[in-house]
DNA sequence: CGGAAAGCTGAACCGCTGTTCAGGCTACTC
DNA sequence: GAGTAGCCTGAACAGCGGTTCAGCTTTCCG
């Protein structure tokens, strides 16, 4: 099955772009990693390159199908403070499988800087991921946990902007900045804007 | 003059580093930028690894101390509001040389991440980042502009993840976040923790 | 069955680039 | 003036790794 041999070369490829960067990325370690020869990944991509950026994308997409949802749709286990404060959680760079996730994310930021052509998949991810944490903070201004003033939008923008920058600092083990007190970060930056007390996004 | 011509190879590399991103980077094109012929550079740095960690450092260090002042002290033109605003300002990746630094961070984000040698470098020029933002905030309680009872460090704190996050953001021509939209969402996360109106860090 | 298309392979090619080596030039010292 | 140490160079080496190529096997279809 073609589809499903050109599915797992690219799972071999983001499994290396994270393990050691896009840069050390050899053919015929994807190759080797992918159960195939090197000649293989060739045929199914033209250029290393093309390889290279097949797979970011192939992460990226998948990877919001996976925390967004195909549809969209919001998990509504626990609408307000609670499900706000456990989104901000699992987004940060705490566990070992969001570890790898945060690698892929910095070293698509780095090579979109340079290649317009992925700049796109980037601000689609962040537009998905907005989407999804201003819904949440919909949820919870019908729920009455937030003031109905608050405006979802800005209050998604400010939240994704300390996650990244506090996430970054967590990922180069900031003795100044672990999980926790990122987390704090986050909670102290949108609660105001919320009308709660940060106290209660923990 | 040998520290001359060292210094001359770091910066050649650190434009390199910029430009074409670090893995980019050949020991030839080095060289030629420095005047200087590839055994040279082999003279001062016994290794490529070695010259690139050397340049990272070298460029923070210096960044450090133009930015933040050798001596570490504020300037005082206009201390409170005006002064607070004009440092979010131009800690934002809006012009030229801004956007080379930023490139910059983000090559050592991603390489410390990889190599714990080089997290000391990222968390000092946070640690002196950090110093100059709060002594910025003390000095806007001291001549009464903010809640005495702000805590400098945090507001420091969210205001550096707000701009790394939306820095990036703009770097990566995020329609919806451009420069403005970028120093708003610093305004509206700490403008709160200050006691002031978002609007006037404008 | 015949044949084409798709999936896949091993081996060879070859250009790039980090590194080394042998030595030249300058400048300073005894 | 001889020797020595530092600065610097051109040329050659050597290996890595992306890419190509010729051809094998399997599958599919008329």
């Amino acid at each position: 099955m073609a589809q499903d041999t050109a599915a797992r070369i690219l799972e071999a490829a983001c499994d290396l772009i994270a393990e050691e960067g896009i840069d050390a990325v050899r053919i015929a370690r994807v190759a080797q990693r992918a159960g195939a020869s090197t000649s293989l990944v060739h045929h199914y991509f033209s250029t290393r390159e093309e390889l290279l950026e097949q797979a970011l994308i192939h992460s990226f997409e998948r990877a919001g199908d996976d925390r967004f949802g195909v549809a969209g749709e919001v998990a509504e286990t626990a609408p307000g403070t609670a499900a706000l404060a456990e989104a901000i959680r699992e987004s940060l760079p705490a566990q070992g499988e969001q570890e790898r996730e945060w690698v892929l994310w910095v070293e698509l930021w780095l090579r979109a800087v340079r290649e317009p052509d992925l700049r796109p998949v980037a601000n689609r991810l962040y537009d998905r991921y907005r989407e999804w944490l201003a819904a949440v903070v919909r949820a919870g201004i019908a729920a009455g946990d937030f003031d109905p003033g608050a405006d979802p939008e800005a209050v998604a923008d400010v939240a994704m902007a300390v996650l990244d920058g506090a996430g970054v600092r967590v990922m180069l083990d900031d003795p100044g900045v672990g999980a926790e007190r990122a987390r704090a970060l986050v909670a102290a930056a949108i609660a105001p804007m919320l009308g709660v007390d940060p106290d209660a996004l923990a």
